[in-house]
DNA sequence: GATGAATGAGGATTCATTCAT
DNA sequence: TATGAATGAATCCTCATTCAT
């Protein structure tokens, strides 16, 4: 009784009705609490068939991973406009992170939540993901600012972006655009707050020296 | 009959063991993998003792959550000083944040890395704890430059600052300290980017335009 | 693989064995003291065999209630002979009760002795089933006598036939057939052991006098 | 702090503490599902003083046993007339059982309804009580009828008497009193049901003769 | 290609029981 | 006399994984 279209199907097809099952799954309940039953119900497959074609909950997990991993870094890397100067680009490259994030929650969720906190071998997946984001962002700032230390500012920045994903998809009510975001970061990190400030009174600011000193040990 | 002090102890004590030995445990394993076998024996106790003071899994991880969480809330608001104006007070706090989380890692991977991705009730709990923390920081912004709309600005920064809190515990063999991580983050989301940039030939940068404009929207 | 017809079973038949197993188990040792293990066991399958198909040691145990309850309303309904005078009903429901309790002794164990202990809910499952005899019994002894609060009666009548069955089952070598049961609680119940009397030497007998007047207070 | 007279009691009176509670636990809960801390609890003392005292459960509840069954042997020995004539020791008796389960339902559930279905070697020890409650019913029965195949009759009798004991403990909102009961009984069992048919037209009851016969097969 | 039937292993929780004081 | 501290041994239940069809 194939019901409406569900029998018979192509490998490919199946593999990843199964892939986007997991990741629901498991960005709802995390790797442990998520069961392999759970999965193959949400897939509306039979359980052996999960094992047929994804083999161990292990490599279902590092199969999700690897999925949204690489639809994100595409996402960012298909955005960033190619030949722009890094100011541009470095917004570009937000604005495809933003929106590949709002677009696909589940994926972000499995990599940014729950990937990282099972242990290894799954958080070193995502940690080489990472890597490459902050070793992307850290080239656009050394290019734009032609400044040598700049692998603190990248983890801010993307750490920034990151806490702003969530805040954007967990609280407010009419949601934020990818813009919105994008822009109140590009404004943060690049004029920084100092610009909010009331005009300085034509001196230069006293205190802030204290801590800039600080920042050339490091 | 271990060495030292081990057997027969009064109870406050041994609940101290118990919860610090659970703490490291829920660090490295996560809340599901954690096994109350392993805590106990981590504790240096048998697991009826650790049901007996705690009476259940999910009252030990809240009760891990509660203490830690109190205990980065104390160490930031003591770090904080009072009296000082925005920028100051920003900096202590944040100096008090990236001590407290270098000296307590384990505290601070369970706060931030295992208790938001176990699902409601504990979520709840540090959601709690972070929102503290970022109204307390958009407060400060607000002061220091009379702007109303700083929630993006304040979730940016908190996101910096556990980006690199997590940096920091990861990766460089000579550990940054909390000063190093203080001034780069205060550097970062005080002056921006901006002041990184070179000499900016006497005109105001065109293409920052385009983003500002956009955030003025939201 | 065992000798014959065990290894994949069709569903139901494998339910039927896991009750009778259980049935079993629960009459011998009680709801608490029998294990899911030795059900298990006895029903040649393992633990999850069991939880599969029956969820729960509470569900399992109302299963066999309810099967049994079942199983005994349906031999006194079926014995009864319909049409026939109240006594002849009575006669014929007390030996298929008698009939049914010998050849299920384990079903009555459950039922009588063991889910009547073990508080609430399942309690209450027997409840029902003693309250529909009860009053089954009430109505026949009412049918024929005219008489209105027999109440009482259909209780001790209906204890007394508990209280047979218990004593066939256990006692005698020689086991009471049903209908030798049947007599006993027959004459006992309609002629009484007055009937059993000497000859009444021609005068009403001054003594039961004594609680028929109380009897008639209640 | 003595609180309330409770420190410093002497063993006999600590001892009847224990046992009292020990019987209302295990009368609610059942032998299994009572827990020694539960009675500790409940008596008013620490876990090592129920040990110190009773050894184990196993003894506990078989002294919860002895108690309770002495108790109602002796109510009954002590209500029955002697002297008196079979009818008015076998009314005695009654009054006394019934006075005595209503009077201390506690005790009477753990001997009727817990300690029977434990197993052995508890429900031998109420083995023994039942049986010489049945033999002297017996004995009186027969003393009064001359009959010798009294056994059944001894059997339906008490059966009836605790049906009825249960039937006055659970349902009617004004008590039945025990000479209710007892009344109920004698009349049930002395006189039967017979006598509350409307006059048998002066023939010889034609069905009856049916079971009758029956019986005497056995 | 697809699944119903089946299980070994492990985890949370409770309990009767005993020391050390 | 009296108890807080402590545990070995179950018990219920779940899950990843595999056959036989």
């Amino acid at each position: 009784m194939p019901a409406a279209g569900s029998r018979r199907v192509p490998r490919a097809e199946r593999e990843r009705q199964m892939l986007d099952a997991a990741v629901a799954t498991f960005a709802r309940r995390g790797y442990r609490a998520a069961s392999m039953d759970e999965i193959a119900e949400a897939a509306g497959v039979s359980k052996p068939m999960v094992y047929l074609y994804l083999n161990s909950k292990d490599e279902l997990f590092t199969a999700c991973i690897r999925r949204e991993a690489d639809a994100l870094a595409a996402a960012v890397r298909d955005a960033v406009e190619e030949g722009a100067g890094p100011e541009r680009q470095l917004w570009s490259g937000l604005l495809g992170f933003f929106e590949h994030t709002a677009a696909h929650p589940d994926g972000w969720t499995v990599l940014y939540s729950q990937a990282r906190t099972v242990g290894e071998p799954f958080a070193a997946e995502v940690a080489v993901l990472r890597a490459e984001i902050v070793d992307f962002v850290a080239g656009l700032i050394a290019a734009a600012c032609g400044s040598q230390d700049v692998a603190g500012y990248a983890h801010a920045l993307v750490g920034a972006a990151e806490s702003l994903a969530g805040w954007a998809a967990s609280s407010p009510s009419p949601a934020l655009s990818g813009e919105d975001l994008a822009a109140t970061l590009m404004n943060f990190a690049w004029s920084g707050l100092a610009a909010l400030l009331p005009p300085p009174a034509g001196s230069p600011p006293g205190a802030p020296a204290a801590w800039r000193g600080l920042s050339s040990r490091g």
